[in-house]
RNA sequence: GGGCGAGUAGCUUAGUGGCUAAAGCACCUGCCUUACAAGCAGGCUACCGGGGGUUCGAGUCCCUCCUUGCCCACCA
């Protein structure tokens, strides 16, 4: 074994070793407790995307669940895919011809293109899926999807046929969101309203048969050509005389009347507004209340449509510039303010959202959405945290039409058909009839995700109904409504009323050292490849598997971003343009979190080494067995902290809380096992002893099933080393230890086998555990605390007297004198009972149990001894004034349970005694 | 505008009303002690964002303010 844990080889080998094994598939198994099947469909990765951090983090856990599970015995199954994206791909594959080709949508008929997007996704769309991999993830390979392969596309089409038919998917000609940068509608959730610094133009109207004018507020002075109305308030008493009047719309000459309505802010501006039925949503609705004319001023490529009249061609920001001019020179606008406010841009191109009168499909989301948010209500669906459940149910309140039809051509294409005497039919099977054709546009990309769990495993066919409903869907928070409350929705009314999982895991969202978030094009983005390259697979899953806490952001530290500075950061994020980033230490520092993790990996590594050398050297290793194991502090402390261990990460991975189970992991091999129970075991193995290396041997192998799911890889190698005491070709379907197995009760936690272990373990268990090792443990930090504080060379061997304070320490110490003579780096110690004399000469510390001495040759140091127990005694003394506060408080003596007082008193007496202790050696000095 | 989070050591974070607020990184001191210098031993560092309240007892619960992140929303 290399002395340095090298991952790359390892994870190749593992990987295709698993998955050649089949364990990704599912399998029937023996051991589960529930019975039921594990089932997870992971969100489907956009087939353009790479990588990045948050799926690198949402996987981690995916793969950390499904991997536990599969060990506890459950049928396991993950079914893997990517989602077409529609808009997504359409525009990188046109920006690739457009590269590549110098050809534009134009320049394409519909066919060429798809043939293009095809062979494009053929040679592309698979690396995500070979990231994944990278990282270790055990899906199911074999059932990978694509939500335009042919039984998923059946699936969509035989949706939207089954709602047509229902007459919940309609067609109408609706004011939509049009993103001119994608020539397409996009649904609501797909605009992001960003703060944009505008103006606020107040222009003046004259009203028709008087010489007053009147001033609306507008931030788009260009959409006045297609104002068919004003509106007040009806209370407005300002223009109650105006009321019934009609206005002239300047610059068009067109006579529009003063319309009155509640929706009307009086206190907003001027009080009056002008009403753009066509080209605002407000103003549309408001269009529809009073029966106004619809005028489309601004066409699909953004520019201003022939009812524009002389503005016609001009640009949405050329025809403002000339509008707000034209109007200025006719003395019609009143002021100009500035002002912010929020824009709608396409959260695909950018381009600012225009709001346009068109023909589109629709669903109609009002009562498919109520059976949702009952299903959430009665907790049928679960969201972990909880809170997030309201993110669905707010939505669906005021829930509102879904627009399904986009002007694409990589996509589900609408299954329409128009006949030529104008018939319509809706058909899954294509009409190939002479003088049928078929609707030119495509659904949301989003309609399609929608069936994800139950279009995966087969339906409308024949689906498998054993894995469904599926155990816990993983997602960010940010597709909550996009994806998740539709998956519910379709899957309550397509599959029986059956809810698609039972629970909805929400992950923190990853952001950069200084809580922005990551921008991959401006540079704050971390390429998890990058990571898995530095610092390997299994540490980049360990680093971000701990912070996966509940919280619902965590940072991601970046020494080369630190060292710009926050102030630089941000400016140049607000100017959109990347970071100068350089990093010039080693490549392992950069990111702190995972370099914590990797040099985990790498104390594994050598733990495992050093175990497996001396077994080695030993040779033959019997098992370990309790029955006839003699075990002596140290082993029996060990055997309890694994105990403890195994239940501790048992519990936070039911519970998702993945933090907790990684620092537990981490703790117990670093602090417990390699900084105590290995460094106590050398001297044992130097004499060859085999009931210690086979108590090693068995804590590591319980240990690496811990692991596995966690860090597969490493896990993996050093499991394979061992001597197998577990009946399983691979940790992959190694059994999940329980309690019972800490103490080698390999039978599985029976109740037989775990009555034996509470036999054996019983007292310690109930006593108080620091009468154990745990006080020797104490005892040597004590001794290597005072050796450094007197300057003592590590290498010098001292004496150490241990005045113990009761019966049961002296016991404890003089079983643990080998111990403290190895640890300490001592040639003698002498435990003592209360009554013998102190040592003089010597610099000391007291624990409740035992008083450290230890005699210096030669004369101490008083001032500096003295100076070291003022200070001690200082920290003792504020604690107990702590504690003397709280007892001499008759409310909460009176109050407080009696077990906390109880506590609070012994607290009292075991500080009262060091300090009594400490006080004497103080005089001794003087 | 509404909602949901976060603010704990220089940094990243744990902390479930009750042991003396925990860990890693960074920093300081000393060690290559034949598993690991990606290491070992020891140490320093916290008015737990400010203010008020509830309670015998608050980092933890309530109110309020400040800072900050995210989501939702049709105020021109």
């Amino acid at each position: 074994m290399p002395p340095a844990f090298e991952p790359h080889a390892i994870e190749k080998h593992w990987y295709s070793t698993w998955n050649a094994a089949g364990y990704f598939q599912p399998s029937p198994r023996e051991n589960s407790a529930s019975g039921k099947p594990f089932v997870i469909t992971i969100p489907p990765p956009n087939v353009t995307g790479v990588l990045h951090l948050g799926h690198a983090l949402q996987h981690s856990i995916h793969d950390c669940l499904l991997r536990y599970h599969r060990m506890k015995g459950e049928t396991t199954l993950c079914v893997p895919g990517t989602d077409h994206a529609s808009i997504a791909t359409e525009v990188k594959v046109l920006d690739l011809l457009q590269a590549m080709q110098g050809k534009s949508r134009r320049d394409l008929s519909r066919e060429e293109f798809l043939q293009h997007a095809w062979e494009w996704k053929n040679k592309y769309g698979g690396t995500i899926i070979g990231q994944l991999k990278a990282l270790g993830c055990s899906y199911d390979w074999t059932r990978e999807r694509f939500t335009m392969d042919k039984g998923y596309s059946r699936a969509v089409l035989t949706v939207f046929k089954e709602w047509y038919d229902k007459g919940l998917i309609y067609r109408g000609y609706r004011l939509v969101n049009w993103s001119p940068g994608a020539q397409s509608t996009v649904s609501d959730l797909e605009i992001e309203f960003r703060e944009v610094q505008g103006k606020l133009w107040h222009l003046k109207y004259p009203v028709v048969g008087t010489d007053e004018f009147i001033t609306v507020a507008t931030t788009r002075p260009e959409t006045m050509l297609g104002d068919t109305a004003v509106a007040v308030h009806p209370d407005d008493e300002r223009y109650k005389h105006l009321h019934g009047k009609n206005v002239l719309l300047p610059l068009m000459n067109r006579e529009i009347p003063i319309i009155t309505d509640a929706y009307v802010d009086a206190s907003f501006g001027s009080g009056a507004v002008k009403i753009t039925p066509a080209h605002d949503p407000n103003d549309y609705e408001m269009g529809q209340r009073h029966g106004l004319e619809m005028i489309t001023v601004i066409g699909f490529d953004a520019r201003m449509s022939e009812a524009a009249g002389e503005y016609s061609g001009q640009t949405r920001e050329e025809a403002r510039k000339a509008i707000v001019r034209d109007l200025q020179a006719q003395g019609l606008v009143e002021k100009i303010d500035d002002y912010t406010h929020s824009v709608g841009h396409c959260s695909r191109t950018g381009t600012i959202i225009e709001p346009l009168l068109s023909e589109q499909w629709f669903v109609r989301m009002k009562e498919l959405a109520r059976p949702v948010a009952d299903a959430i209500k009665m907790n049928r669906v679960h969201y972990r945290p909880e809170r997030f459940a309201n993110t669905s149910l707010d939505w669906m309140e005021n829930i509102r039409d879904w627009c399904i039809s986009r002007q694409l051509w990589w996509g589900h294409r609408i299954p329409v058909y128009y006949g030529p005497d104008g018939e319509m039919k809706v058909s899954v099977e294509p009409i190939t009839e002479e003088g049928w054709h078929q609707d030119e546009d495509v659904l949301d990309t989003w309609f399609s995700s929608a069936l994800w769990p139950f279009a995966v495993l087969g339906w409308p066919d024949k689906m498998e109904t054993e894995y469904y409903p599926t155990s816990v869907l993983i997602t960010g928070r940010d597709i909550l409504n996009l994806w998740v409350s539709r998956m519910i929705l379709t899957s309550l009314y397509f599959v029986d009323d059956e809810i698609p999982f039972h629970d909805v895991l929400v992950h923190p969202t990853v952001q950069d050292v200084f809580g922005l978030r990551m921008s991959k094009s401006l540079g704050t983005g971390i390429d998890p490849m990058g990571l898995i390259e530095v610092y390997g697979a299994d540490a980049t899953r360990f680093g971000l598997l701990q912070l996966v806490t509940g919280a619902q952001d965590v940072r991601f530290t970046d020494e080369a971003e630190r060292a710009l500075g926050e102030d630089t950061v941000r400016r140049y994020l607000r100017e959109k343009k990347p970071l100068p980033l350089e990093w010039n230490g080693k490549p392992a520092e950069r990111y702190p979190q995972m370099q914590n993790a990797r040099n985990f990996a790498n104390k594994i590594w050598n733990a495992a080494r050093f175990v497996l050398t001396n077994a080695e050297n030993i040779g033959a290793v019997e098992p370990f067995n309790i029955e006839t194991a003699e075990l002596d502090m140290a082993g029996t402390w060990i055997l309890e902290r694994l105990s403890v261990t195994i239940s501790t990460v048992t519990t936070a991975l039911n519970d998702y809380q993945f933090d907790t189970a990684a620092s537990t992991l981490y703790s117990f091999i670093w602090n417990d096992f390699c900084d105590w129970f290995v460094e106590v075991s050398k001297p044992r193995l130097r004499a060859a002893d085999h009931a210690q290396i086979a108590l090693l041997t068995h804590v590591l192998e319980v240990t690496m099933r811990l692991l596995h799911p966690f860090m597969p890889f490493i896990s993996e190698e050093i499991w394979q080393r061992l001597p197998k005491s577990a009946a399983a070709d691979s940790l992959c379907i190694a059994q999940w230890p329980a309690p019972a197995h800490a103490y080698g009760l390999m039978t599985d936690a029976s109740a037989e086998a775990f009555a034996a272990q509470q036999r054996l373990f019983g007292t310690l268990d109930e006593a108080d555990s620091r009468l154990g090792f745990t006080l020797v443990q104490e005892t040597v930090s004590r001794v290597r605390n005072l050796r450094a504080e007197a300057k003592l060379p590590p290498s010098q061997k001292l004496k150490v007297t241990l005045v113990a304070l009761s019966n049961e320490a002296a016991e404890v110490l003089r079983e643990g004198v080998p111990y403290l003579l190895q640890l300490g780096n001592l040639e003698a110690v002498d435990v003592v009972t209360a009554d013998a004399p102190r040592p003089q000469n010597a610099v000391s510390t007291a624990l409740p149990e035992v008083e450290v001495f230890l005699p210096l040759e030669g004369l101490i140091d008083v001032e500096r001894e003295t100076a070291r127990l003022q200070k001690e005694l200082e920290s003792l003394n504020k604690d107990l004034a702590i504690v003397e506060k709280k007892l001499s408080n008759p409310q909460f003596v009176d109050k407080a349970p009696p077990a906390v007082v109880e506590k609070e008193q012994a607290k009292r007496t075991e500080l009262q005694s060091s300090i009594d202790k400490l006080s004497i050696r103080l005089r001794e000095m003087a």
